[in-house]
DNA sequence: AAATAAGTACGAAAGTTTTCGTTGACAGTA
DNA sequence: TACTGTCAACGAAAACTTTCGTACTTATTT
């Protein structure tokens, strides 16, 4: 039998899970800390949200202390990816042109960003030509 | 009092919409028999849907025939520049730079689309030097 | 006129996501 | 020991999304 693929995180879980590649591995206190400071949210909220990201397999728990420590399971640029890859899927067609067209007229790619992206295009096509 | 954000289309939602953008002004039969061709559905589940979709404003329905003729609201361009400025929020903390380098390594962008991007990227920082 | 076909409206079930109250365990402290 | 604060577990409510059955209407065909 297949393995099921894995599950997209949601938005809530996806709030959590930032927390979590920014901070390295944290408790519940201190990921619901973080989180309050933007959005209002009660403790439990954050504890029922991350106890499901342990069953759905996209934190892992270390519990040797009382407070629980979790972790991300998947790096953010994985994550990050699979987000794209849906949202080009969903939404563009597959095109990747069409997408990034409308990040750069999103009118918040910045000067250095820009800059930034052309070195990522060079380099890109440097590699696509090698083969 | 402020008015509301614009409701996000749903993942159904979108598809619908994709298919209003293709089709131009459709019926709820001319959407169900496109949408079905690819994923099994019901035809009052389409229905309940764009009826769902009118009320949050995302379609709109011209009721003269008895088919009710149903075209989308806002401009594919539009809603797709919605979706992706929400995931840049959501996910890549507002940098175009660091979803580009996704979509890049996505392997999904071909060579015309690199240089499509390309022109794209000169013809933007044309814009932007000239400010 | 009766039967059939195609349509809308609507309610409700089923599924998923989000929120939170309550309980019981445990640790520190008066 | 009794009190207080912090924690995990859990269940359930609330909100939202998706699906579809049923009822009723209108047009077409026999």
């Amino acid at each position: 039998m297949a393995r099921k693929a894995r599950s997209q995180p949601t938005n809530s879980e996806l709030e959590i899970l930032r927390v979590l590649w920014q901070r390295g591995p944290s408790t519940v206190r201190e990921v619901y800390e973080t989180i309050n400071q933007v959005k209002a949210t009660g403790y439990t909220t954050v504890l029922k949200l991350m106890q499901i990201m342990t069953e759905k397999g996209l934190v892992q728990r270390d519990e040797e202390q009382r407070a629980h420590v979790y972790e991300a399971r998947f790096e953010q640029g994985e994550t990050q990816r699979q987000l794209v890859g849906d949202l080009l899927e969903r939404a563009f067609d597959g095109s990747a042109a069409k997408l990034l067209m409308h990040v750069l007229s999103d009118k918040k790619a910045s000067a250095e960003e820009l800059s930034e992206i052309r070195k990522l295009l060079d380099k890109y096509e440097r590699e696509e030509k090698r083969r």
